[in-house]
DNA sequence: GCCGTCTTACGAAAAAGGTCGTATATTCGG
DNA sequence: CCGAATATACGACCTTTTTCGTAAGACGGC
């Protein structure tokens, strides 16, 4: 099965994809690993959340070997910018500069001057148009 | 009942709150009526939830007349605010810059030159620093 | 006063998400 | 070669969310 139009990832499918994203590819084991040190979980739920991010098309898997291999069929970028615009449709009346002033004025994540540089380059090209 | 400190609302109720949010104050037909315009959903189902919402504490409703007047019992900021840090933790690595980019490069919700404005003062004000 | 309409209340059921137990197969150390 | 460890598959079960049908009470026009 190939990658879904409507990327709609779950709370949970979520925190697999960042592993995913993170490694590259990985096995249950791994994956599992990595959640179970930040959440209490069995290993089985962690393997059939994965078999089915792999029947939407969430992830793909090599199963030529007994361990299966995963690795993320979502674009990042793209899954991310597809929830944000979700986000925005949903609580920012559509309007996303609601949505990134909330977000820049955020005391508890900080930017660094470097990212707030690579912000102004952005705005200066979308004044341009 | 009143405010939860979880807030948690699903997505049907961020569709019922923008519209309290933006009214003020509806009935549950106001409420309807403006939801059935853009989705195919029945009359009680929305009455349902609004019920279901208003045992969360997520809205109050005054019941002194036959027709009951809801309004919003959750800050919209503060639950903006919240579901964006979560945004932010959870899909940015903790980064609100990165989430920022994307917003403003997001070709379907584009910033009006007003809005663009305001996030430059905005900008301004966070580069001081 | 009666009837159609509008309202809320209630319950049931479908849908979706998440959890895990158990079965079965494979691998590997000894 | 055998048993422990580890892998996947699969089904069941529980909770939450969403949906709506139906009942019952109130209102308004005639």
């Amino acid at each position: 099965m190939s990658a879904p139009k409507t990327i709609k990832p779950t709370e949970s499918e979520l925190e697999i994809l960042q592993i995913l994203w993170k490694k590259g590819t990985a096995t249950v084991r791994e994956v599992h690993e990595e959640l179970a040190s930040s959440k209490d979980v069995g290993y089985t739920t962690t393997l059939k959340l994965m078999q089915i991010m792999n029947e939407k098309g969430i992830v793909k898997r090599d199963d030529s070997m007994r361990t299966h291999v995963y690795q993320a069929a979502v674009n990042k970028e793209r899954t991310q910018k597809h929830l944000l615009g979700k986000m925005i449709d949903n609580l920012f009346g559509g309007s996303p500069s609601q949505l990134v002033i909330q977000a820049l004025g955020d005391e508890s994540h900080k930017a660094s001057p470097e990212e707030l540089e690579k912000i102004q380059s952005l705005l200066d090209s979308l004044k341009k148009r």
